[in-house]
DNA sequence: TATTGTTATACTCTATAACTATA
DNA sequence: TATAGTTATAGAGTATAACAATA
């Protein structure tokens, strides 16, 4: 087997679909989890986030999650429209605004990321708890890696 | 260590967040090693799909890939015109378009592969070949599964 | 001058609905 | 009636450019 040969070329084996396709289906999963909380999966990202670095601003938020800042302002009006965050001026820095959870975004965060976990562990059922930690353990040195 | 403890809150951690940073990252790579064919990572797949069921359908193709047979058109669209493959009806029936590779569509498919291959390797390189096979083997499985 | 948040705009990818030709 | 391919259209998600406020 060449070095070039290792995937064989089968659709179904290349990293790109794998990767591609195992991402919708955990979407499904976490999406239909989430519907009781009235939030999605990049809203539940946004608000673990915020949790992980608060105080941050905007901007720090957006580059945590690896989005434009301009994809956060809207990500983060509807979380503020459902009462899941504030935002203030930073007294510092008045170009910034400081972004915090609310009582009941802390509420939410804490639910819906137990939700969120169980939705995983059912998209790894096919593999024994050892592979799942192993899976989750590949895949983060990779996006570590860059 | 409770069940729905198994992953911490850090968003680095989630599944969707990996699976889907992971997929950019396999993007951009394939993205750049496919520039000198012509042709794009979704079009690479349509080649393989083609290739390793011909002759197909339209349809066939689009459900091997999983998107709609819509979507498939212009796909093919785009392919037919840079000479990659070629539509022809059906003589058994004629409402199907048997979609085959051209001998240019096989030339690509080949050094395209190959190239992408390349770009697998390169984002694996954090891996061990055999982390990087049980990597392969843990996404199959739970792709396979739905 | 440079940065933060914002808005307007546009682009990519995809699906749904409706049409046509065939079955 | 039902299916394969096609077209028109719309929606989700994202980025780029330009602007106001602030540094």
């Amino acid at each position: 087997m060449s070095i070039t040969d290792n995937t064989g070329s089968r659709a179904g084996r290349r990293l790109g679909y794998l990767f591609k396709h195992a991402g919708m289906l955990m979407s499904e999963r976490n999406d239909a989890a989430l519907v009781p909380f009235g939030i999605d999966p990049r809203e539940l990202g946004v608000l673990i986030v915020i949790d992980s670095y608060e105080p941050a601003s905007q901007q720090q938020v957006a580059e945590r999650i690896g989005v434009d800042r301009t994809t956060m302002v809207a990500m983060l009006d509807a979380l503020q429209a459902k009462g899941l965050l504030s935002r203030r001026p930073d007294a510092e820095d008045r170009r910034r605004n400081v972004v915090e959870l609310t009582p009941a975004g802390h509420d939410i965060l804490g639910r819906a990321t137990a939700a969120s976990d169980t939705a995983e562990e059912e998209l790894l059922a096919p593999l024994s708890p050892e592979e799942a930690g192993q899976l989750r353990e590949l895949l983060g040195r990779i996006v570590a890696r860059g």
